[in-house]
RNA sequence: GACCCCGUCGUCUAGCCUGGCCCAGGACGCGACCCUUUCAAGGUCGAGAUCGCGGGUUCGAAUCCCGCCGGGGUCACCA
């Protein structure tokens, strides 16, 4: 049931690359905005000047275009930015003032910090203590003005009621004195402004939601939704961060884990539809619900999410391979074979030998270059004498075989192996390490046929000329 | 410390609301075997959770109630 009433954000804060965690919620918000055909907004809070760069706001516009979650509203466009919309705070926060529902404080700071010390030594929660309250002063930081008794319920969509005592909130700093305003603050007025109906975001904001409601109550505005998703750990458990290693979006894609394995894995990482394990994206979008999102914290585990990326491989034609692993072959400083549907059909016999772009290319070196050396222990085994023979009759029939392809290959190879006496593993071993180097390829008939037959020839020469010397 | 959230195989989870179908199912990873020109892929099988702990309710509890314990998060004129 489509409801295109149904608003929601994601509000990044471009202070380096887009994290993990921060995806999942970006991806939680948009599944659940296009599962009910509503908008999926993008934000910028970047009041934090000095850690907010463009180049960072670049990061995070290249990660969520790279898994496809494309927003509605947002950059571009102006106006999505926070320190676009001061005046907006402005004015909000002096409704609130002439409502009596905030009040200048100028307590300094330093007084402030040793009431906080003193109540840590009494083991309690440091609340301000509400000196200014009836002061009535003109000028300093404006304080929300929070009831003393009673509490507040947040309906959390995943959590379900979460009960708040008045008793441990306090009246929170809404605009600080040298006049901008504060994270919580331009939060709720954003979210008001932009008439967001659900706030789907991390477990990490759960405590700050009621000093929220009261001030979304203390404007007289409807109080929306939330829903918070518990947080991706590290495997010690504690919230994940790069100490646990890659958690940027950007270090998944440059070690060349797929945009589609990235947007799976991350939505069965707290989200579980039955067993179901692979959806494709239609499918997220028609199965996600904000109800099935776990309340509990989850480990983040890359073998898993390597196992996504394998799978997708598997599943991705020879084309978009090679379009896609075009960047990694020329990262890895080796040459992009001219003959694109050449290197397609090169790269499906690689797929489902590698879980990530940079795998797909160090698996497939040999087609992009010769041999450098030869594996020892094999080469030990297989350039003997009698492997020189071998490889004589070998070259001889790759000349013959007309036309040159795997079948044609492998017909003749299987014919000099009985000839010979030999099983076919030690023709095809002996050939493959001649080729590749190495032990362990794709079929080999098939190698041989996407070489071609005069880079075959080359490489079979070179071995011989090593057995020689 | 106070407050809040969370607690099912190593990991992600199903089941919990509406107790019995669960001496707990699936997936990743791990092991074995089969297939096989190698490596993979694929197939089959397997090990792996006394459902955090302790009480209680009940004929019967992972599921309901109470109490603990453990982990995490939040407590800024940071975002």
């Amino acid at each position: 049931m489509p409801d295109a009433g149904i608003r929601v954000r994601f509000a990044p804060s471009p202070t380096g690359h887009l994290h993990v965690g921060g995806v999942r919620t970006a991806l939680f918000n948009w599944l659940f905005a296009r599962h009910h055909g509503g908008t999926f907004i993008l934000r910028i809070e970047d009041t934090d000047r000095s850690r907010s760069t463009e180049e960072n706001l670049g990061f995070v516009l290249d990660a969520l275009t790279w898994l496809g979650l494309d927003w509605d509203e947002g950059p571009p466009a102006p106006g999505y930015r926070q320190t676009e919309r001061f005046d907006l705070y402005r004015a909000h926060a002096e409704r609130l003032l002439r409502a009596g529902r905030a009040y200048y404080c100028d307590c300094p700071p330093a007084q402030l910090e040793a009431e906080r010390k003193a109540a840590e030594a009494r083991k309690e929660t440091f609340r301000y203590s509400g000196r200014c309250r009836d002061r009535g002063l003109a000028a300093g930081a404006l304080r929300l003005r929070i009831p003393d008794e009673g509490s507040t319920v947040v309906h959390d969509l995943i959590h379900g009621p979460v009960v708040f005592e008045h008793r441990q909130l306090d009246d929170w700093i809404l605009v600080r004195t040298d006049g901008t305003p504060t994270y919580n603050f331009c939060v709720v007025v954003d979210d008001v402004d932009m008439r967001i109906t659900h706030v789907i975001r991390g477990n990490d904001h759960l405590s700050n939601t009621p000093k929220q409601v009261l001030c979304y109550e203390a404007l007289d505005y409807p109080v929306p939704q939330f829903a918070h998703a518990s947080m991706i750990l590290g495997p010690d458990r504690s919230r994940l961060s790069k100490r646990h290693g890659a958690t940027s979006v950007q270090a998944f894609r440059d070690e060349g884990i797929l945009p589609e394995a990235m947007v799976n894995y991350l939505a069965r990482l707290g989200w579980s539809h039955g067993d179901q394990e692979i959806f494709t994206r239609q499918e997220l979008i028609e199965r996600f619900d904000v109800k099935d999102v776990a309340s509990s914290g989850a480990i983040f585990d890359r073998t898993k999410l390597e196992w996504f990326s394998h799978e997708y491989l598997k599943m991705t034609d020879g084309a978009r391979l090679a379009a896609m692993a075009i960047p990694f072959i020329e990262r890895a400083g080796l040459p992009v074979p001219a003959d694109r549907a050449r290197l397609a059909a090169m790269l499906e016999t690689l797929r489902e030998r590698a879980k990530t772009l940079v795998e797909l290319v160090e698996v497939g070196r040999f087609y992009f270059e010769r041999p450098r050396e030869y594996e020892p222990k094999a080469a030990e085994k297989f350039l003997t004498v009698d492997g020189a023979q071998r490889l004589q009759r070998l070259i001889e029939l790759v000349q013959a075989a007309e036309p040159f392809t795997a079948e044609v290959i492998e017909t003749a190879v299987r014919a000099l192996a009985a000839e010979l006496s030999l099983k076919l593993v030690d023709i095809a071993q002996l050939a493959r390490l001649a080729v590749t180097g190495r032990t362990a390829s794709p079929p080999i008939f098939q190698v041989l046929a996407l070489l071609g037959r005069d880079e075959t020839l080359v490489r079979l020469r070179a071995v011989q000329v090593a057995i020689a010397r």
